[in-house]
DNA sequence: AATAAACTATACGGTAACCGTATAGTCAAG
DNA sequence: CTTGACTATACGGTTACCGTATAGTTTATT
């Protein structure tokens, strides 16, 4: 009985509560060496390697099933046939998270930069040029249509492998507001972080007319129309678009009215 | 009604089960924007955005419970935090995958390795030295107290976080062989990659005489005698221990009498 | 207008891999 | 010979849903 543990001794080997144990014998993927009289489990050194095991496979993020399906038949050649899946699994694992963290990262440099704005100010930025994947839109303005094309964007970004830390943002053409005073969405768009295969816009590099509202999608027409007077007045040229991005998104805040967004517009 | 979203719409616009969206309403994560006179659910577009931050949240490994907690009292300075809590996480979830990676690997070379051995076969061999993180041993033979040591050893490894896809090995004292006619183990080690600070023994480069047997460790004592024989009748110079390693363990084979063992045994 | 197809709702049971707790029996020490 | 520390089984709970059954509603077709 010396060489033999009991189910507390051997969990605290494995470093897992009893009820794992249990659960192992009561589904057969790892049973004790023997069951004495009273009814008292008794594991040995074998289990132990065995536990460890199971629990590296686990680790591997294998389902107790899957598991216990190897276990049952395994053999060098299936751990070589397993390992090589896994590998795989692995590989895609890492960077699905090195995507999180680069989304991670990029929404904190937005959002800090978001904290630091002054609302309802006209100023101007430089800005860097910028690659983007638009979808165009002719639907009307209704919000459903909206969404059901940003919708479709959004699965365009997905499937082409493409997330952004960005939130959508949308393409309001100059002309349309001046000569038929109307705001409207030509194109929806995801900005890239580099240069990619797939970008079909550019936002072109300069120095952009900003301003930004606390106060999402009310105010942006008539911040769009400010700003274009304040560009007559100053008799500026303009780019063809107002770029508008909301800098706060529903992660943010518990409003969906309190996004903020930012209009950015071209000097010529 | 026209702006609004039912269940089904809805569910496949954020491609889910209306069950999940059943399920965020019951928890009270994400209700519908109003709910009819009969009963039926209506969402807007401000719900599809709140149920993209929930399935970003989820994605970055919170609980729907967290996420109800970020969710009500979510704000620009929360973002921040929340972001640079779980950027630190997923770092580590990164680091760890990088090592399950490894780990992979290294198996797979050692297993594919250990199917082209002849087993019983005395053969020589090149080796480049190896740094090993080791634990000395002194009490009795038992395989419990065996065990417990080398759960020790294991333990010591898991502190200064030392993973290793090599089996633990044993290393035996020659002399107490030839002496005393006793295969004891003086130390359990762990074989590094690289040189690391933590190294306590460095198998030394060089010709080492090396033997394989299938049958566990059953064998392991008589294989020792024969490769002293073996160097005595060539007037060979040995090392001070046999260093005894499982080249296929339990992952790879049913019964773990059926582990494959290495000797080697440096040569002067 | 009647019927069928396609949708909606609630409710209940099940899943995986356990955890916690209750209750009852067992064992080793003082 | 009792006390405390252990063992066992059993049953309910957890998380984030999925599946199915049943019943009611809406939409399309006949």
């Amino acid at each position: 009985m010396k060489d033999y543990f009991t189910t507390g001794e051997f969990a605290k080997l494995c470093k897992v509560k009893k009820q794992t144990l249990f659960h192992y014998d009561d589904i057969k993927i790892l049973k004790p060496e023997f069951i004495a009289d009273n009814g008292y489990r008794y594991y040995s050194y074998k289990q132990l390697e065995e536990f460890t095991m199971i629990s590296m496979l686990k680790n591997l993020g294998m389902s107790l099933n899957q598991i216990k399906d190897y276990v049952d038949k395994r053999s060098p050649e299936n751990l070589i046939l397993l390992l090589e899946k896994e590998s795989v699994e692995v590989e895609k694992k890492i960077e699905e998270l090195k995507w999180v963290k680069h989304y991670i990262e990029t929404k904190l440099k937005i959002t800090k930069a978001a904290m630091n704005v002054e609302y309802g100010c006209i100023s101007t930025e430089e800005c860097k040029g910028e690659y983007f994947v638009a979808t165009e839109y002719s639907g009307p303005e209704n919000e459903k249509d909206i969404v059901e094309a940003i919708t479709k964007h959004m699965n365009y970004c997905h499937d082409i492998d493409l997330y952004s830390a960005y939130a959508i943002g949308g393409m309001v053409p100059v002309d349309d507001i001046k000569l038929k005073n109307e705001y409207r969405y030509s194109h929806f768009y995801t900005c890239l972080d580099e240069k990619g295969y797939c970008h079909t816009h550019i936002k072109p590099a300069g120095t952009y007319l900003v301003c930004c509202d606390p106060e999402g999608y009310k105010n942006v027409e008539k911040m769009a129309k400010n700003m274009l007077a304040y560009c007559k007045q100053r008799s500026w040229n303009v780019g063809k678009y107002f770029y508008e991005d909301a800098i706060l998104d529903t992660l943010a805040g518990k409003d969906a009215n309190n996004y903020s967004v930012k209009l950015s517009l071209l000097l010529l």
